[in-house]
DNA sequence: ATACAATAATTGTATATACAAATGTATGGT
DNA sequence: ACCATACATTTGTATATACAATTATTGTAT
């Protein structure tokens, strides 16, 4: 990736401000690349998001708390994000019992079936967008990035 | 930064898809930090985009295919992000005299003045993000980043 | 027990964005 | 000159997202 042929500049950035685009422009090729492995699921990259911290809970529903705290990008909607995935029948909602404020998630049979198709994709995604890494590179980059 | 904790995940996460869990994270605090420096200066990080090609363009004016070329993040929709520009009194546009289907875009003396301030808000805004980056480190972590 | 605050989720609304279709203009071939 | 095509931008529309206000329920202090 060469950032200023991308943004077709033809002055030299400050380092800072280079890092800085950098990324974003890294951000926006793996968003692309995911929405674009996603799409024959008819799920976006949060709504997987959301189906792979329920099949995490192993059986224990999950309330919209816990899955705003759990997810990558934080929405200020998930109730919405939610409904989305029960009309597509991959998840089942239910008002909690013992403290009816709660909400229980699920997620459904068909739900795993689609997210284990899924997983297949986004395999491959992560193999192609990373086709250039070396274990050892993957590791020091995850390095520079803690020092976010 | 704490993928793990973030992420609220007690188990460990396989190195691929940890690392760009790990940039969406990165991107995300960027974009925050970037939204609430600008947010006294009324412009999104687009906008704010938007305003330095221009400024770049030494006087000359810009058409919104340029714009769109030279965005970071590249907008389906330049005309109405060029609008709001307008409103605020940034940007002027005109008709192209020479090819009336373009149109000319330039930055007005206002604009300008309010990018002067914008500017040190960013300055302050990626020292504060990169503070624990050494210029060795930078140059290292560009040079991962160029393997997308 | 009642009132008040805190919690959890939902709804309303304004704005943003993606995508497709439409508009207006220019270009090239016959 | 005429027509089809390509180009540059704009508009329409559906969906997504952010943010604030609302509803419903629970916990707590008096």
């Amino acid at each position: 990736m060469n950032v200023e042929k991308i943004i077709k500049t033809e002055k030299q950035l400050p380092l800072e401000g280079r890092t800085l685009i950098h990324i974003s422009l890294v951000q926006n090729k793996i968003n692309e690349v995911m929405i674009n492995s996603l799409k024959p699921h008819d799920v976006s990259p949060q709504q997987f998001n959301v189906l792979r911290i329920l099949r995490g809970q192993k059986g224990n529903p999950a309330n919209l708390s816990t899955l705003n705290e759990r997810m990558v990008t934080k929405m200020s909607n998930t109730t919405r994000l939610v409904d989305k995935l029960i009309l597509k029948g991959f998840v089942h909602r239910t008002v909690c019992e013992s403290n009816r404020r709660k909400v229980e998630i699920n997620i459904t049979p068909e739900g795993l079936e689609a997210l284990s198709n899924m997983d297949v994709a986004i395999k491959a995604a992560e193999k192609e967008l990373l086709q250039n890494f070396t274990n050892e590179d993957l590791i020091l980059l995850n390095n520079f990035l803690d020092k976010f």
